[in-house]
DNA sequence: TTAGGGTTAG
């Protein structure tokens, strides 16, 4: 039977309805068995495996792709041929084959155990296909086969395309109706799944996948449980991460140095009070269960120091990994430079850097942005704009933290015009301003008593939709409060709520830091009481600020309060309460015991 | 496959 005589038959025969519609839904599977006829059968499978495509695209040009693939499923072809086909039809000839279609080509992958070729077909379905919601192709590959098992197989793979495809939010509704269904999912979409949520910093999320797997019994393993307890470090949540950590004791899996440096690392931002030591405690304990500390645990313990404002510590342990024979790298050196401008040790954080780069370690973007941010710290804006024309002479890529640095240290040394100046250039260089390069403008404006160019700036910022943020409420407020609005900065906290912004713990301070300038301590604690109903509790600023105000009015007793209930809850009096509150308080009457309590000197008064 | 360093506000 020739491919003539085929072609005269079908035009003939076949319903107007049944040709082929590009991009058409399937309309009607009437086509007469073609493969009735051996001939055409091995003709059809010899131009599939060849590829010949386009004297297949011939022969079939008559018939209705669907009903085309339908009869090839149904006439004992191969799945490789079957796929062939698939594939050319709904990917190169855009023809969308129903989902059930889709689905018995799954099943017989699966079934011939193709499982590169399902992932690869269910990747380009998710990609570029139709999109189905997920109950849809559920249903349907219920329809199309009862075996658990190889359905099970698809749905995890399927949900691994989501993931895949960053399609998040359909492999997670995947995931928590794959029971519904009977399907069991692996570790191997999961795991994947998990890094995606925590990567966008959905935590809560991730620790439901979590449990919920536990309570599939879906295996969970090592790299699965360092990314659950990265997402509970990440949320805060160190208690439940140290569980997790025990938990995966519990079912045989033992903590690798990663399990611990994301801990320590976890500890070293969010561990709260005391959280050095508490990291320093991890540090011991890995050791003690035989997991060697490796560079990324000395530099995250480094870094954790240096935050802490303790950067003693930091080159203590930097010191004690040399004689070890650890190599510093270029994090090492980072964080180090930062800590010790930080502390204001400037020709020490120079006598690093040159250490560095005596080691062979070249300074990268981040060193130069460390240091720039140092020096404007120490007010040393002329050595901060002389290392920014350095950096831009050696060619290296700028970035837009660069910038914001830069830009902030003239904004902060009064001098605007050149800090807009710089905003042009970054621009020039295509580099985009973020919300942050406004902030560091808008306070540079503020700090000028600029109302006017603040206010400008907040006008453009609206023109160009820019997202503000906490960080620019937090400058407004502070602005308001110094010049002595502070019942209307209390206003913008309504604003923020609107804009969903949280205020920080910042925000309230500052706040309360307006109050009692104003001399009116009393409302500071009004302040305080919103805050704690938000569920935030004072920290040392808090004390801090409070306590100065209640001494600038002469309301020692207040004062000494407030003192003793920030040692009874355990926080650490900082330089700023040594240094200035204390020392006020001293002079007016109060004597120290060991404890820093202080008592009111009965004798002298 | 998993873990570390840089900007703005008190």
């Amino acid at each position: 039977m020739s491919i003539t005589y085929f072609r005269r038959l079908h035009y003939s025969r076949l319903p107007l309805r049944c040709l082929h519609t590009a991009n058409s839904e399937p309309t009607s599977t009437s086509t007469p068995n073609l493969f009735s006829d051996p001939l055409f059968k091995s003709k059809v499978s010899e131009l599939i495996s060849n590829q010949h495509w386009s004297q297949l695209k011939d022969l079939i040009k008559p018939f209705n792709p669907t009903s085309f693939l339908e009869q090839l499923l149904d006439s004992g072809f191969d799945s490789s041929s079957i796929l062939g086909f698939f594939r050319w039809s709904q990917f190169y000839q855009i023809y969308h084959h129903p989902l059930e279609h889709l689905c018995r080509v799954l099943v017989l992958l699966v079934n011939d155990k193709k499982y590169p070729k399902v992932r690869s077909l269910l990747h380009d379905f998710v990609k570029n296909g139709k999109t189905y919601t997920v109950s849809s192709v559920f249903h349907t590959l219920l329809t199309c086969s009862d075996n658990v098992c190889a359905n099970s197989i698809i749905v995890d793979m399927l949900v691994l395309s989501y993931v895949n495809n960053g399609k998040l939010d359909l492999a997670l509704e995947a995931f928590r109706r794959a029971g519904d269904y009977g399907f069991k999912l692996s570790v191997f979409s999961c795991k994947p799944m998990l890094k995606g949520v925590v990567k966008e910093g959905k935590f809560e999320v991730g620790e439901l996948v979590y449990k919920e797997m536990i309570r599939r019994r879906i295996e969970v393993d090592l790299y699965t449980f360092n990314i659950v307890i990265n997402g509970l470090c990440k949320a805060g949540k160190l208690n439940k991460a140290r569980d997790v950590m025990e938990d995966m004791k519990v079912r045989g899996i033992m903590p690798n140095e990663v399990t611990y440096n994301t801990l320590i690392d976890g500890y070293c931002k969010r561990g709260g009070d005391g959280k050095m030591y508490k990291a320093d405690a991890l540090l011991r304990e890995m050791t003690e269960q035989g997991v060697s500390p490796n560079e990324r645990t000395y530099n995250t313990l480094i870094d954790g120091f240096c935050k802490d404002d303790n950067v003693g510590a930091a080159i203590k342990l930097f010191k004690e990994t040399q004689l070890q024979g650890m190599r510093p790298d270029i994090v090492t050196f980072n964080s180090l430079i930062d800590g010790l401008f930080g502390d204001g040790k400037v020709d020490e954080a120079l006598g690093l850097r040159a250490e560095m780069i005596r080691l062979g370690l070249e300074p990268n973007i981040r060193t130069y942005n460390v240091m720039i941010n140092g020096f404007s710290k120490m007010k040393m804006f002329r050595e901060a704009k002389e290392l920014f024309d350095d950096v831009m002479k050696q060619g290296l890529d700028l970035n837009v933290l660069t910038f914001n640095t830069v830009i902030d240290a003239h904004s902060k040394a009064g001098k605007m015009e050149e800090a807009v100046a710089l905003r042009e250039l970054m621009l020039s260089k295509l580099i985009c301003p973020t919300i942050s390069t406004y902030n560091c403008l808008l306070g540079g404006y503020y700090r000028d008593g600029n109302v006017g160019a603040a206010k400008e700036l907040l006008e453009e910022m609206e023109k160009k939709s820019v997202m503000t943020d906490l960080v620019t409420y937090n400058i407004r407020i502070d602005a308001m409060c110094k010049r002595g609005e502070s019942r209307k900065a209390v206003r913008l906290l309504d604003e923020m709520s609107e804009k969903r912004l949280v205020p920080s713990h910042v925000t309230y301070n500052i706040l309360m830091a307006g109050y009692c300038q104003d001399g009116n301590p009393k409302a500071a604690v009004t302040i305080r009481k919103r805050m704690e109903k938000e569920g935030k509790q004072p920290n040392i600023v808090t004390y801090n600020v409070l306590i100065k105000g209640f001494c600038q009015k002469d309301k020692l007793e207040e004062a000494n309060a407030l003192l003793n209930e920030m040692l009874e809850k355990g926080l650490v009096p900082n330089r700023i309460t040594y240094d200035i509150i204390r020392e006020e308080m001293i002079d007016k009457g109060f004597v120290p015991d060991i404890d820093g309590h202080l008592y009111k000197d009965t004798v002298n008064c």
